[in-house]
DNA sequence: GGACCTATTTATAATTG
DNA sequence: TCAATTATAAATAGGTC
């Protein structure tokens, strides 16, 4: 705890960092915080948001609300390959998108999600979400085509928010979280 | 002037903005935040990002850098291939990105498996969700592999409202954890 | 690599012009 | 509607363990 060097931020530099160690590290939080500034837009406006993201020497990693493929394919046009040689393609994108507003999967996710915003009260969830447990594997090992690595990120991360909460106010109570693992008592 | 007024920002809330006007103004606003976080992303740490947004009734937008288009085909390459006349374009990064998009479900299984490993070791926690989530599905009927994408929103969803309730009340007290069952008062 | 910490810079919600 | 203001919440650079 002998700590007495300087820690806070600097100002941003807009230039690609040096240091290969800062710049992964830098990649890491930051593309963190893009998706969660995404989720945040996606949520609290409705909008629907896509993004990819690479990095030399790191996987691809992806965003999307509500499904970055869906997005993806409103983009370049449905069921056929943008045409090499066509160059306006903000002009298809914009009619593929409204074109778009009307496919089926979508209208049932919104129609899911209102439900789910509006009719469900917090304890009847949490009255669910205590029933058993034996197909969550079954859920974690069933095909996942269409399910971006984002969403489990972004869960992840408000799942751990939620565990710093707890840990935070939930010892007093009996409960915590420690070194990776639950203690319930 | 004469009176002072409250100003400042108030804390996020992960919830749709009902108010419509002020739900536009904050598209706008976060909009060009994420875009603008997206560009010290690809600046700082030479990564490629590519983002499409869309809302109810405003225009389509997207960032891309170096270029939307270019990082948009390399993502769908799969499906659709690239122009034999992209030179410039690191084989590598092709090759990763339809790895990404691939419809090879053990790859992206293992993948998700890996980023969702904190969650599984939550599993008294996950598996009671999974048993919800499993009883929302019959809300939705539709093609086998897009089921699993329908689990993950709904669990995304009640994630996120869950985070949210406690949040608010947390602090307060009008929650808990005993015996293996979330208790709200 | 990851979790945590802190000083600071940024982003932004509410408000005014 | 759009730009500026300002108080605050959030993000994050650099550090430790």
């Amino acid at each position: 705890m002998s700590t007495r060097l300087i820690k806070g931020r600097k100002s941003v530099c807009l230039a690609k960092i040096e240091n290969q160690n800062n710049r992964q590290v830098t990649f890491s939080k930051r593309r963190n915080g893009v998706f969660k500034k995404a989720n945040e837009l996606a949520a609290m406006t409705g909008a629907e948001v896509g993004i990819i993201v690479s990095s030399p020497g790191s996987k691809p990693y992806s965003f999307g609300h509500p499904n970055i493929n869906e997005i993806m394919n409103k983009y370049v046009g449905e069921e056929r390959p943008l045409s090499p040689s066509s160059p306006d393609i903000d002009e298809k994108y914009v009619q593929t998108f409204r074109k778009a507003n009307s496919r089926k999967l979508n209208a049932q996710l919104n129609t899911l999600q209102d439900q789910l915003d509006f009719e469900l009260s917090l304890k009847n969830k949490l009255n669910q979400m205590n029933k058993n447990v034996e197909s969550q594997q079954e859920w974690f090992r069933g095909p996942i085509e269409k399910m971006n690595y984002t969403k489990a990120s972004i869960l992840k991360e408000e799942l751990e928010d939620l565990l710093l909460k707890v840990k935070k106010y939930g010892t007093e109570r009996g409960y915590g979280y420690e070194n990776g693992k639950w203690k319930v008592e």
